[in-house]
DNA sequence: AACGGTCGCAACCGCACACGG
DNA sequence: GCCGTGTGCGGTTGCGACCGT
């Protein structure tokens, strides 16, 4: 038996969404909140399926967004969150509030990958990468490690699989974690041209912004989950949609409206009720 | 200016999971 | 326990922007 798909797709349109569409997803969240996300896009005008909408909202329209792009700390902090929890992308952005999985998935694919290449280390398995003409040979992938291990080079770690970074969430491979977080600029030899006073005061205001983030979201934590579940924001509208739905965790239009990457929304709404 | 290659992001797809009847 | 439905999640793709030739 097979499963349905979760929409009727006839005469449902695709691809990007037009400035309209999301006017009128936003409105709709706004005013009406979220009860089922296979009826929003019915109710509130659109020739989308659920699932569309609900990526849009999450994604691209949520007014807790964080725009801009990743601050070192927050690379930091994926690379030992990955090496932690593997590609649980949204488990790593449940520690970012205002990030979607999307984003950050999109962000280690492009990104932090390459870098973790450069410094010879395996995204997978953030163990180091070994030759592949060695791979003939067990003991020899070990002599590697070990060799480098001894010459204080990279940190002794083991192998572990992802079923045991999951029961044992402080593990072996974080110190190689650290250790790599901790000298990754150093290996990279890029960022440390300006002298040694290390981090670029554009990156100590990011650093800086990104630790204020991090103790918000420990905060809200405690203030908003008394249920003990995760403060996932990507992925937590059925929580937002308890009790008062959306509308209140958007206290307000105003308080949307301060939100940066409303202003486009704002003028053409204050257009829209002008005419 | 035209073309091709690369990159990054938004969006889609399909499976997994949770939940209620 | 089974089934249907709704949602969450991770992998993948499409496409526009950018860059070099």
């Amino acid at each position: 038996m097979g499963r349905q798909p979760c929409c009727d797709k006839v005469g449902l349109k695709r691809g990007p969404w037009t400035i309209e569409e999301d006017h009128k997803l936003m409105n709709f969240i706004l005013n009406n909140g979220i009860q089922c996300w296979r009826t929003v896009p019915k109710l509130a005008g659109l020739l989308r399926c659920g699932k569309s909408c609900r990526l849009r909202w999450i994604n691209y329209l949520r007014p807790d967004l964080k725009k801009g792009a990743f601050t070192e700390m927050e690379e930091n902090q994926i690379i030992q969150l990955h090496s932690r929890l593997g590609n649980r992308w949204s488990k790593i952005a449940s520690h970012f509030p205002g990030r979607t999985d999307n984003e950050i998935k999109n962000h280690w694919n492009t990104r932090i990958k390459k870098k973790l290449k450069q410094l010879g280390l395996d995204p997978t398995t953030h163990q180091p990468i070994i030759e592949e003409d060695h791979s003939k040979n067990g003991d020899e992938e070990d002599q590697t490690n070990s060799s480098k291990e001894e010459e204080g080079v990279l940190p002794k770690v083991k192998p572990i699989n992802a079923q045991e970074q999951q029961e044992q969430p402080e593990l072996k491979l974080e110190e190689a974690t650290d250790f790599l977080l901790n000298n990754y600029e150093l290996l990279l030899c890029g960022n440390l041209d300006e002298g040694d006073q290390g981090p670029n005061q554009e990156s100590d205001r990011s650093i800086s912004q990104s630790s204020n983030s991090i103790c918000m979201e420990d905060s809200s934590q405690n203030q908003s989950n008394s249920n003990g579940e995760s403060n996932c924001s990507s992925s937590s509208l059925q929580e937002h949609n308890n009790g008062g739905g959306v509308r209140r965790c958007i206290d307000s239009v105003d308080s949307m409206l301060s939100w940066d990457g409303f202003d486009f929304l704002e003028q053409d709404l204050f257009f829209e009720d002008r005419f």
